[in-house]
DNA sequence: TCCCACTTTCTTTTT
DNA sequence: GAAAGTGGGA
């Protein structure tokens, strides 16, 4: 083994040192953008095994992502190689749906409990709204779904939100919370949030268990300890009461998940839960330029909730940060494009060394269409999500089922897919019955034909399910769980169902499908022969959007500033800096949430080493308006000595009026390179669409600044088109 | 029971 | 401009 002192002193400054060592007791590190605080987690770690203070496995590190969870082992394990196995690093969600598994039995939880996504909720929540039959008006299903999320980060479980109603939302919400925590237990299911309340849950109720880990751990640590909600605060105080070795890193300046429970004064008031905690501030930025520091701090220091701080670096001044002003987001598209390619013809910069962060994931969009003209590779993180796909769900929903057949959710989801003549008054019929004979709807489907109101065909395709799903899930023990996948497939006819449709999305579901066996694939060849499907599961139930993210492929990464934290690149763009946009409309009246907007736009700003570009367009189209855009005040904040402000030539022209944008042709800004002829369709005209290809023009309806088309593709066949929303070429 | 055509909504960020 | 939802007809 290394001498534990040798790698301290080499690779860290004197304040990561302290933090390194400062073993014991409780530890608060604030560690500002790029200041090295991963590399500060990880040697603390190396340096508490190294130096025999604890085994392995009575580490536990939590971070947000698996992605940085993943890095963390990885360095760990450079530093002391054999040591790594049985340490508890992973996500919040994981490490604890883990622990679930194990204890979840005294909860009343099946160790195969699924894991609902937002989806799932969603479903279960409409299924209660119906049940309930309540009068919903105008509450939709989503915003009693959030409503629910909220209470449960705050820890109000649904007796004490039932005493705290103050509207008629909160009534209804009230009502379906109760029901909704029933239910999910009924089916054996946890939403996300249920895998941080039930720990805190659990170790209330039996102090046993608590203090089993309490014991076990003797060594916690956080990271993105801002970013904690008050759950996970509560499951952290509990795990660390006994030992008090909890080390939490953060930075309140990069607190940006508010919306979502986080509560920044969990970092703020650290001290008063540990009043004897050692405090250490890490500000050296290795990352950015002193430009980029400047203009980051000279807006973030407009936030008045925040401890106040002021990185420094060593790094030279570097690049002046450019703001460019542009027409719309069609230029500021090309802007971007332009500039990539730019640096990337002086063979200065390889793709990869670029990221275009924006607030909205719809805004990726126009920046694709733009990047693939040029013929520039990308990646985006994020926005429609592989495990979200419809066919990707479906037969995850198969799988689910072979594990934990009580979960209906999944049950109902595919019980008719591929289609085998089980409708909607069947399926009511079916849970009807199970309700009444106080049976589980899986236990109906066995006993269908004592059921007198089924008819015997849908029976017939009752019972042939009910087999099915019988036969694989006791294949469960014999077979890999690829190879149940595989053949589950085969008989249900899914795969084949796409694969014989020609038209492009039923190629890419049957494409998305044989990812997903892949997926299943290498899932079982890491796992070894012990791999089980439950296992696969939950891990692809807590994966996030980052974690797909390959960063050595040689691309543009696209993607939202959520998903920045975190990440460095050595040429960022910012778009979209319009009020309204960012920061939000929604955050403009509410000081919180526009101070989060503006620990978004530092997060952003730090992300980048060399050069950083900021953008705002004059007009910016929204639906089917496009109305003109005020710069973001964040722009105004900006500390004029470290821009250099620019704008292109069309912007530079009188800001154009409302009035005058109903997406005509004509109304266009001029672009040099542009041809903005009006387009003139006629019926048998000839055109050809980016994605469908060449077609004939066979119907035309002109609207009110648009013209809707119906066209026969050559090989898409007919399509309703609206020009020009719809990218046509005449040819 | 299923399919097609039409309408409505979506756009905040995500474990 | 897509996806999800709705409703009428076979």
């Amino acid at each position: 083994m290394k001498n534990t002192l040798d790698w301290i002193y080499s690779d860290l400054n004197e304040e990561q040192q302290k933090a390194v060592c400062e073993v014991d007791g409780p530890v608060l590190i604030l560690a500002g953008a790029g200041s090295g605080k991963t590399r500060v987690l990880t040697y603390r770690i190396a340096h508490i095994l190294a130096s025999g203070k604890a085994e392995p496995y009575q580490i536990l590190a939590m971070t947000f992502t698996n992605k940085a969870a993943a890095e963390m082992r990885e360095r760990v394990q450079k530093l002391v190689p054999e040591m790594i196995s049985g340490m508890w690093i992973g996500t919040f969600h994981s490490l604890f749906a883990r622990l679930l598994r194990y204890e979840g039995e005294k909860l009343g939880y099946d160790s195969n409990f699924s894991i609902y996504d937002v989806d799932d909720q969603l479903t279960l929540v409409k299924m209660i709204l119906e049940e309930l039959a309540l009068p919903v008006q105008n509450i939709t299903p989503k915003t009693i779904n959030q409503r629910i999320s909220a209470a449960k980060n705050d820890m109000i479980l649904p007796a004490e939100f039932a005493e705290n109603i103050n509207n008629p939302v909160e009534e209804i919400t009230a009502k379906v919370y109760t029901r909704y925590e029933k239910k999910l237990l009924e089916l054996n299911a946890m939403d996300f949030d249920d895998l941080l309340i039930k720990p805190i849950i659990l170790f209330e109720q039996f102090p046993d268990v608590k203090m089993h880990y309490q014991d076990k751990f003797h060594y916690i640590l956080v990271d993105e300890y801002q970013d904690t909600n008050r759950a996970q605060y509560n499951v952290l105080r509990l795990l660390a009461g006994k030992r008090r070795n909890i080390c939490v890193v953060g930075d309140d300046d990069q607190s940006i998940y508010r919306w979502r429970g986080a509560d920044v004064r969990n970092i703020l008031e650290f001290e008063l839960d540990y009043p004897k905690c050692h405090k250490f501030r890490l500000e050296q930025n290795y990352r950015s330029t002193k430009n980029i520091l400047a203009v980051a701090h000279s807006v973030i220091q407009n936030n008045i909730k925040r401890h106040s701080k002021k990185l420094w670096t060593e790094r030279p001044e570097g690049d002046s940060v450019t703001l460019m002003n542009v027409v719309d987001e069609r230029e500021e598209a090309r802007y971007i494009v332009n500039q990539i390619g730019g640096e990337f013809r002086k063979a200065e910069r390889r793709f990869y060394d670029f990221a275009v962060l924006y607030r909205t994931n719809a805004q990726s969009r126009v920046i694709e269409d733009a990047l693939r003209l040029d013929g520039i590779p990308y990646i985006i993180v994020g926005g429609v999500k592989f495990y979200e796909r419809k066919e990707v769900k479906d037969v995850l929903a198969y799988l689910k089922v072979l594990v934990n057949p009580a979960d209906v959710i999944s049950l109902k989801r595919i019980i008719n897919f591929p289609l085998r003549g089980i409708g909607e008054s069947t399926v009511v019929k079916l849970e009807k019955f199970a309700e009444d004979k106080r049976i589980s709807l899986y236990k109906a489907l066995e006993i269908v034909e004592t059921i007198p109101e089924i008819p015997a065909k849908a029976s017939a395709g009752i019972t042939s399910f009910y087999k099915l799903l019988n036969k694989y899930r006791s294949l469960r023990s014999e077979l890999p769980p690829a190879e149940i996948a595989t053949s589950l497939l085969e008989e249900t006819g899914i795969l084949k169902l796409y694969k014989d449709d020609n038209s492009v999305e039923s190629q890419t579901r049957a494409e998305n499908i044989r990812e997903l066996i892949v997926a299943l694939v290498e899932f079982s060849n890491n796992a070894g022969p012990e791999a089980r499907l439950e296992e696969f599961l939950q891990q692809v139930s807590l994966i996030t959007d980052i974690d797909t993210w390959d960063d050595r492929k040689n691309a543009v990464t696209l993607m939202t500033l959520h998903a920045a934290k975190g990440l460095e690149f050595p040429v960022v763009f910012i778009t979209g800096l319009e009020e309204g946009l960012f920061p939000l409309s929604r955050s403009i009246d509410d000081p919180l949430a526009l101070e989060e907007e503006r620990r978004l736009f530092y997060v952003g700003a730090t992300r980048a080493k060399d050069k950083l570009y900021l953008t705002w367009a004059k007009n910016r189209r929204k639906y089917t308006e496009n109305p003109a855009q005020v710069k973001s005040r964040f722009i105004k904040e900006l500390d004029l000595r470290f821009i250099e402000s620019v704008a292109s030539r069309a912007a530079k022209t009188p800001p154009v009026t409302q009035t005058r944008i109903k997406y005509g042709a004509n109304d266009m800004p001029d672009y040099e390179n542009q041809s903005q002829e009006d387009q003139e369709f006629q019926i048998g005209m000839r055109v050809k669409h980016q994605v469908f290809g060449k077609g004939t023009i066979l119907k035309i309806e002109r609207g009110y600044g648009t013209i809707k088309l119906m066209i026969l593709f050559d090989r898409e066949g007919e399509k309703r088109l609206v020009y020009p929303y719809a990218k046509l070429e005449i040819l």
